[in-house]
DNA sequence: GCCAATTCATATGTCAGACAATTAAATGTC
DNA sequence: GACATTTAATTGTCTGACATATGAATTGGC
């Protein structure tokens, strides 16, 4: 672990990438301890809060953790699949809000995945599962939910159709994808009848998984893929052109 | 923006969650300046030490970027594909290292989320995609190419089919699966013999895409995706032979 | 001898103040 | 007006100190 001392990078970014490599190639173990600040700070040649802002940038992004006392220190940390997730949220929706990602390309992206998990949840369901599935469509057909609350729920019921493909992996890259879009439902006023036809699709979701049907889960995915669109699209030129008749003649 | 000098937390973490809400709520928007410095160590009550582990922090997630000199300071970043491409490379690397995360699953994956791209990399494919199908399916076929270039030559493939589908969000997503697979897959070593077999089936996912025939699409790429299976698991068994011969008996 | 309370050593967390390095704008000079 | 110089603002780094948490060693009582 070395740094440079002409490059131009902060040496606290140098020392964070050196540790960082460090614990990637797995020289460092998880839950091995660091050495200390000090130790460090005479290891690299700089000065202590040099090296804390380095293990603070480590602590971001979760690589490492520290414990205050006696036997203290920063120890590797073993990347949690809830840690990842996240991340992944936190990313996921950051890229979509400022790079001002269209709808149907959010839309398209979640259901495609969603279509490739389907096969796999429709073999490996468990009966927990189908009873969050179920128990999800049902909430979310009482009258008087508000339009936020349909949507963390519309959230549940995909994750449980995820998880139900028992592949860690594929959970934790859907978890961004679905969460993140959330944002972008809940712009969507969801009236009456369009829930209906939602709880309906959801219900026919989970009756083709429960009988491990996977083409007619697949068709019903689609069906809900292409109805959320057509919402989304119908709800958006609604927007568009009230605020065209507000705004008469922009400068 | 407020902070809890009674929560147990680092005061740095709590600034930096602090300043991360109002970037995710939009209350600082992208190439936003944030006060300097001193201005937030005023603000939040604490020395500059603190704000800057705090801005470390968030400098690591990518949240901000920070620029010296008269007119410097930290600025509200606008993440991009590649800023969260690699992110989520690192963190998926980690996950699957640390984690333990079998072959299978990792592969399962991967081909799953391939295979959710396919139907659109058909539809959207253009000349350029194609050509470094072929380009990276011909380089595959030299002889004498090491086991690591042979990887790195198959992400490529990969990478070329995803980004066909022309949705950026799900190549970010894949990017990191396939890209954090890329250790694993050189863990495996590749006989003339099963090259010669994925360079064959690489070489018909490229006719199918040109032709546009999802169906032939989905096909190849199941059998590429049990062939590498299949593969793996063989490598293994050898290893696993290997290593229990060499320790006959072991306590 | 054993257990509990205390002390101690070590580590991170925080602070204050200073100087170096960088950069753009303001100023001066021809 | 064009170019060189100065200046001011800001981040990057250092030094040294104190606060705080925590496990381990020490001490005291029984």
């Amino acid at each position: 672990m070395k740094i440079d001392p002409d490059s131009n990078a902060d040496l606290s970014a140098q020392i964070a990438g050196a540790i960082r490599d460090a614990i990637i190639t797995g020289d460092l173990r998880v839950d091995e301890r660091l050495p200390s600040e000090a130790e460090l700070s005479d290891q690299f040649g700089v000065s202590r809060p040099t090296v804390r802002e380095a293990l603070k940038r480590l602590g971001a992004q979760s690589l490492i953790r520290t414990q205050r006392g006696a036997t203290g220190g920063a120890f590797v940390n073993k990347l949690t699949y809830p840690d990842a997730y996240g991340q992944q949220i936190t990313t996921s929706t950051l890229l979509l809000s400022m790079n001002a990602v269209s709808f149907q390309t959010a839309c398209e992206a979640r259901y495609a995945l969603e279509r490739a998990c389907a096969p796999l949840s429709v073999q490996r369901r468990t009966a927990d599962h189908l009873a969050t599935m179920r128990a999800e469509a049902h909430r979310q057909a009482q009258p008087g939910l508000s339009d936020e609350s349909f949507c963390s729920s519309d959230v549940a019921f995909h994750r449980a159709l995820v998880d139900a493909a028992d592949n860690p992996v594929l959970s934790y890259q859907l978890a961004g994808a679905v969460e993140a879009m959330q944002p972008l439902m809940n712009m969507i006023t969801f009236t009456a009848r369009s829930r209906e036809r939602i709880v309906n699709l959801h219900s026919s979701i989970a009756d083709a998984v429960e009988a491990q049907d996977a083409e007619s889960t697949d068709q019903h995915l689609e069906a809900l893929a292409s109805y959320t669109n057509e919402l989304a699209q119908s709800v958006f030129d609604a927007k568009a052109k009230q605020s065209a008749s507000k705004s008469q003649s922009p400068s």
